[in-house]
Parts: C-alpha cells; structure tokens; sequence
DNA sequence: GTCTATACGAAGATAGAC
DNA sequence: GTCTATCTTCGTATAGAC
C-alpha cells in the first residue's frame, strides 16, 4: 500500500509564510514546501506511533524524501524537533488569541478545542506532548509556557486565580485523553459533542462568583 | 518460539500492608527480588528519562545486574513490560479501594492523590503513561480501565455522572502535569498543598445540589 | 541466577555523487 | 535538493559458560 509517496495532506490553504527555524529556500509558496511535508509527518508519526517510532527514516519516508533528502532540511533530529517546537510556539499563539477573543467566552472556547479534531495545533501539540513524555527537556518546557499563556487568559476571564486553575485542569484532562485515545470517527465526536455541552454547564458552576 | 516460558511470572507475591505506603525499604537496591528491583528500575527510568532510555541494558544496570541477568527473569522487553503493567493493576486496584472508603471523601482523596509525591502506585501510573504516550496498546487500555474504575466510584460519590467526569478530568489534568515536572522538592511539595487546597474549595462548587 | 560474548538489525549522522 | 552508500553506536535477543 502507500502508493501515494506524498505522506500527509491535511492542512491547507494556509500559506505557510511565517517560519522561525531555517528555510533555506523557501522559494514561492503553493504545495507545501519540503520543509514543510517534513515537520507535518514527524507531527503525525509522533501522535500515531509516539516518540520511538518516529525515527528519521520514518519521518523522511512519509514525506516522500530519502534520509539524506531529510539531513539537509534538517541537520540532526535535534534541530527537527526544535522546528516543531517553533512551530508550536507560533499555532499556540495564534490560538491563544482565539481564546481571548471567543464570542462564547475564553473558557466555552478553551475547554471545546480542548479534544484533539486533527487540527494542525492539535497535532503539533499532541505531538509536542509525545516528545515531553519522553522528557525532552525543551518540549516540557514549551508546553508549560503555551499552558500558563492559557491559564492567565482564563484567569483574565474568570476573575478568580483558583477557579481558573480548576478550568485549566479539565483542559488539561481532556487533552490528555484525548490524545491517548485514537482519532475518534465523526459519530464519535458527535456523539462526545452532547457530553461536551453538558460537561460546559457542570462548569459553569465554577464561575457562579463573578464579581 | 520459547518453549520454555520462563519469562514473565506476573507479581503474585503477597504485599504486607504496607504496599500503598512508601516502602520503607530505604532505596531499590536491598532485599527486594531481582524481579522487583527490576521492575522497580525499570519503572523509575521510565518516569524519569521517558520511554526512549527505558532500555533492557539501562534497567539492568540500575537494578545491579547484567542485561543476561534481567532476561532471565524476564525473557522480552514485552514480558517486562507486561509485568509492569500486571504491577500497576493490582496497585491500582488497591487504591481505587482506598478512594471509596477514604474518610474526608472520595473526592477530596482522589484529588489529593494525583499529584506525583513518588508513591509506588505514582511511579508504577506514571511509567504506564510513558508507555501510553509510546502508543504502547495495552498500556493505554490499562490506563483506560484504571481510569474508568476511578470515574464510577467518583459517579458514586457524587451522584451525576457529569460532575464526576469533570472531577475526574481535573484529577487526570493534575496528574499529567505532576508527570511531566520533575519530582518537585519537599517544600515545593508543602506549597502545593495550599493550592491544593484551594482547588478542592472550588472543586466543593461542583458538587452543589443542582434541582 | 547471573555473567560474557556475540549475532543482527535499527537509528543517527557523514560523504560525496548526480 | 535529493539520493545512495557507509560508518558507528545502540538495543534486543540468543548461546552457552560459570
């Protein structure tokens, strides 16, 4: 199988023009670059099959390059996963500004994004996730700063320190789960859907002290 | 192959009382079995460098023998693995006893509880969710069932399975983030339990009649 | 029960051809 | 930019000695 030697397609009309690690050439836009096909199979072997087997033989085949193809984009793993840890950084900002801005409120907000629907931050996050599991020190890093960024936009919101906490928390839970458990089907996310709702108004209870 | 299943032999040995305790057996380096240290070296390397360095060669070492030495006890990595996970169960289900019965309550226990202080069933939960993150197949329905034990004595507890969910998420948000701190330093761990505190204050709101 | 030696393959990384 | 060797180290597992 896998005739198709371009491995993932998901995202997609986003140009992807901001790029904090190196680009060596990053000529012209349209399909996405190697660079690019790079970071988004590692991202994906890391969420499918976690830090060991995200190898750089796996990484370069599922974007449809040899090793070597892989070592000049990206001279060691190292430097590989600091591009996703960049990458990250850059989604997690984008959406810590949807948080603020949520019509619904900043929690509604936080807490529905907190299950993994293969979004490209999704998947950058989870496979962050991966990578801090395996106690790199960076990853673990990064993703404590992308959760306080969150945590004091809920605390904006809230108005009490504790409460958000509380509400960080069951983000937390949720992502973590979530990421655990495979892509759920679409009547699966559905069907999570109506729970959603009701899990929002058993939190709402949190917040009955707004002053 | 292996006609001789020498391998694995689960943890059957009966645990004096003081099995959810700290052992006070000073360090993983005495009386214990082999088997025990092994597993307990294997455990805390999990927890400590992540899945990758979690190694046949590193375990064995750490429990003072020979990578020969380990695989006589037990014949793959699987078998080990296997054995751990067997090991997180009957802790597990110790525990989860201890939270129904609990005094000051189910949910002011199992809150309290999951945060890492280095109990054997923190390193044995917390060296699963390594696993987990590796996709490691029967570590995540392991971690699913544990977990699922959990909920319904907190469903019991509190009455509407909404409200123990959102409990439950808190819990599994407090000890995703305590696995991936290191082990916090003795007063840090005395400053978290003001906070902690707190957080069951909050968490008392949930549990509020809602008719 | 535990060790040493070793087979075998996989993973990260380099060199240089095209 | 990308590929094909190739080197080296590491990780799992086997065989057999003590």
């Amino acid at each position: 199988m896998t005739s198709i030697p371009v491995g993932y397609h998901g995202v997609m009309p986003l140009a992807p023009s901001s790029h904090t690690a190196a680009s060596p050439t990053a000529s012209r836009s349209a399909a996405a670059s190697t660079t690019e096909r790079l970071l988004d199979a590692f991202e994906e072997i890391l969420v499918d099959g976690g830090e060991r087997s995200a190898t750089l033989g796996a990484v370069a085949a599922a974007a449809g390059v040899s090793k070597g193809g892989l070592l000049y984009h990206f001279a060691s793993k190292d430097a590989l996963i600091e591009a996703q840890l960049d990458r990250l950084v850059v989604r997690a900002a984008e959406d810590t500004e949807n948080i603020r801005t949520a019509p619904a409120g900043a929690v509604d907000h936080l807490i529905r994004t907190s299950v993994n629907i293969g979004s490209p931050l999704d998947r950058s996050f989870i496979a962050t996730t991966r990578l801090a599991q395996g106690r790199h020190e960076k990853a673990i890093e990064t993703l404590d700063t992308i959760r306080k960024g969150w945590l004091s936009v809920i605390e904006d919101s809230v108005g009490d320190p504790d409460t958000a906490l509380a509400i960080m928390l069951v983000s937390d839970g949720l992502y973590g789960n979530s990421s655990l458990a495979g892509m759920p089907s679409a009547p699966a996310v559905k069907a999570e859907a109506e729970s959603m709702d009701r899990l929002l108004t058993v939190l709402a209870r949190l917040c009955t002290r707004t002053e």
